[in-house]
DNA sequence: TAAGTTATCAACCACTTGGTTGAGAAAGGG
DNA sequence: CCCTTTCTCAACCAAGTGGTTGATAACTTA
């Protein structure tokens, strides 16, 4: 289940040490050994958490003699985002509507009052 | 694993259904059964996703005789975007860097040409 | 060429996830 | 007071996930 690239992108985002490694990607390129250094698991875990963020385009890898020096897409954050403000963006016009709407009766209290 | 709320937010979009609910709930409010209609499983399953989306904070739900009626809680976007964007930030101002270090050289090229 | 470094692949395991069915709680309508 | 509607809880199952260790590929260096 879940095939679509958005789908893989959130689900890679949901584990705090692939996001960590994204962060620490924001600031520059690392290699996989350079990435595994942090955390206290084995470097093949580190490869795989990798492959998912591979999978999900979120980095790309290039061959440095032995090393494979980790690159972040940051454009794939355009996916979420768009989906993210889309969204917000109609809930908050229907806060705004509704906030007309309670205006507009408050406007009539005034009317009815005197 | 994963238990601060930005895992759960993320890990709740990951899945298409959840994604889908959340798109429909940005355009009003919806009770259980609403909300499962489109979907081609059980309403159990259904209240399970809900579980997923309350427990990331995403929606509420309040009571109306035996319906329950899910509100979205947009706000909590904003714990993605603000992540999202941060490190989106901090690899775009890399490139801007690298862009100047790049036109730079362009400039010292110039000069060494003639 | 042999040895060392860097990273991936493969098989395995415990745990989680998304689905199912069945039972039951909570409220309203006859 | 039953009966219906709406929804959740519980137990179960197949598939997926994040971790492990061992083997191996690919490349450099002595």
């Amino acid at each position: 289940m879940a095939h679509d690239q958005l789908s893989r992108v959130f689900s890679a985002l949901a584990d705090p040490t692939r996001r960590d490694m994204v962060a620490r990607l924001a600031a520059g390129d690392h290699t996989v050994t350079e990435l595994a250094e942090p955390y206290d698991v084995s470097l093949q875990a580190v490869s795989k958490h990798l492959r998912v963020l591979r999978d999900a385009g979120l980095v790309t890898t290039t061959r440095d003699a032995q090393r494979r020096p980790v690159h972040l897409e940051a454009e794939v954050f355009d996916l979420m985002t768009k989906w993210i403000e889309r969204y917000r963006r109609e809930a908050e016009s229907r806060f705004r509507r509704l906030d007309a709407v309670l205006d507009a009766m408050d406007d009539n209290d005034e009317e009815d009052a005197p």
